[in-house]
DNA sequence: TTGTACGCGTTATCAG
DNA sequence: CTGATAACGCGTACAA
């Protein structure tokens, strides 16, 4: 495979100094358009590249911002990259793809990596987080010592960074109470991961809300995903007699739901009307469901565009700790059953 | 913000040269056990994290492969990048995302981005690719002369390159052969984007099956997406008297079907009794939909796999120019109406 | 307007 | 086992 010719060859080969082709391929004014014609001739005759890789380490720019997820598996976070991606394109910025290595929280040779990679900035999304808040609150000081950072949903409000959080905890509780409004009074929730903090996160706002209502909460049942979901909802139902089930449940997001959904067509019982279901994220299929879903949008686009625009405008400085929150709205479509106009909402 | 450290830095405190640093960080074995401990006490205490853009300059690797498409939206392509990105990160080696910059087709812009980077290895997703097949070729010739390249479905079977081919065309001809086997005889083929290759390969591919069957195709109806499925499902049936309307209809992708099904749900008619629906891709969401989604399996996902294997193992060098088929195998679920055991096949 | 020369932070080579 | 030094390819003061 060729080699690459470097800024000497064509330097050489116009006649002119290196300064001059640099000049030129960076558009700089002040070069005679006829030195100019001559070096571009030259340029293109041998097809010069020139190295970014080179320049970078000079100017101490990568014009690249890394995106930290555990895995795409979820489109959930596949949209964040997806968004990430096209906000970053319209700076002139690039995306670099890095998965958090363990499950359940990087470990430090993360922060090596980011360090090692000289990125532009990095945005951590929550779940990848340590654990334990000592960790956290250390790894995220080394980074952030050379590195701008956005994190995600950051689990800890004491942390020192900059947080973009979003509104998991009203999400849930606007989907109890409106399912209360709507008449429902045995609500559970179903799916979560163990031990993530978004999940605990719902988790919390469930049982809270449904001790406020006065309701007694369901025992959780751990899922995420489709598949997952749909075993949820058969442990779930098997948990209590038909009498007692639950006339409607909150999913920990948008693939539970459907699974969950699949599962109730395959038993007979009908969304709506035998079970209403709620879901969470938004993902692209709700509306597009029969019937559709009631979800809650999490507003993570604004999110993530907002951590892009954060990074790159930091322009390598540390960005101030600081907390922004998302508003969560609830989409009510079908799967609630809030045919807005056909039933008596506070029945 | 702190400035990195370097390797002179640790070199002189720790009174070695930074050839021994080097070899230290490295890991390389021909150092004192003393020495080395001695040095990495002192990268521990003044945090340094070695300049992988620096280190890459000079062994011209960057240890990273771009992923070329034309945009996240479509899970299509969100599920190549999450594969690629699965792949790479077991070979240790890292992913950079490059949206094509101009709807329908790469410019030599991208070429110019690619070659700069310096990237190991770029894989091209098929609807990248230039229109004109000159351009294309030209292009394509360029990116490889210094960079090894895998193209997905690539346009035209001339053009030079490694090429990994997905069975558009059979998955088309398999959904048309099954549905004609389950009794159906009004079969219409649902979306497709304007002028992409995929596109055409799946729309010649369904004019050719109808006429080897001696059915009357259904024109075709452009779309991509849920929304436009559910559009184009609209204007399709309107096309035609009640008596004469498709009984079954193959759809571009999973997501043009799951926008159908929508339509057709709230046109109160019934998948499959009324209509049967095949889509193409086999997106996570269609075993969960109600009724399942029958569709093709194109295994995308190995040919990505295999992209990011051929492109690593290259070791920079070209190549070789060749085409690699995937099988397409369609998953019968219950959208189409084959509800095995239940109904005679052959009927 | 153009050229010289240095620095960016590594690694590899070669001599000791 | 260790050190000195030359690449790697480019940008940019500074001088001309």
């Amino acid at each position: 495979m060729a080699q690459h010719v470097n800024i000497y060859t064509i330097a050489k080969e116009a006649g002119v100094s290196t300064a001059t082709v640099s000049r030129v391929v960076s558009n700089h004014p002040s070069v005679r358009p006829e030195t100019r014609r001559k070096v571009l001739e030259i340029v293109e005759k041998n097809g010069y590249h020139p190295n970014q890789i080179a320049a970078g380490l000079l100017k101490k720019k990568t014009h690249t911002i890394g995106v930290v997820f555990p895995s795409l598996e979820n489109p959930f976070y596949g949209a964040i990259c997806s968004t990430a991606q096209q906000y970053a394109q319209q700076m002139n910025y690039f995306v670099q793809l890095l998965p958090s290595m363990r499950r359940g929280g990087y470990d430090s040779t993360l922060v090596e990596l980011l360090l090692g990679k000289r990125l532009d900035g990095v945005v951590l999304s929550g779940d990848v987080m340590p654990r334990e808040p000592e960790n956290a609150r250390r790894m995220l000081r080394q980074l952030q010592k050379y590195m701008p950072v956005v994190v995600l949903n950051p689990p800890d409000d004491q942390l020192e960074c900059a947080g973009l959080v979003l509104d998991l905890w009203g999400g849930m509780q606007s989907s109890v109470q409106h399912l209360y409004t709507l008449g429902h009074r045995r609500i559970a929730m179903l799916g979560g991961s163990v031990g993530a903090n978004e999940a605990s996160s719902r988790e919390s706002a469930y049982l809270q809300s449904m001790r406020e209502l006065a309701l007694r909460p369901f025992p959780l049942v751990q899922a995420d995903g489709c598949a997952e979901g749909e075993n949820a909802l058969l442990q779930l139902l098997s948990n209590c007699d038909a009498e007692q089930r639950p006339t409607a449940i909150v999913a920990f997001n948008d693939l539970v739901a459907l699974g969950a959904m699949r599962q109730l067509s395959r038993l007979g019982l009908k969304v709506p009307d035998d079970m209403a279901v709620i879901g969470c994220d938004n993902q692209f299929f709700g509306p597009f469901l029969t019937p559709s879903l009631t979800t809650c949008d999490l507003h993570v686009n604004d999110a993530i565009q907002y951590a892009v625009r954060l990074l790159i405008q930091s322009e390598g400085e540390l960005i101030p700790s600081m907390r922004r929150k998302y508003e969560s709205v609830l989409m009510i479509r079908e799967s609630c059953g809030a045919q807005l106009g056909k039933r008596n909402f506070c029945q």
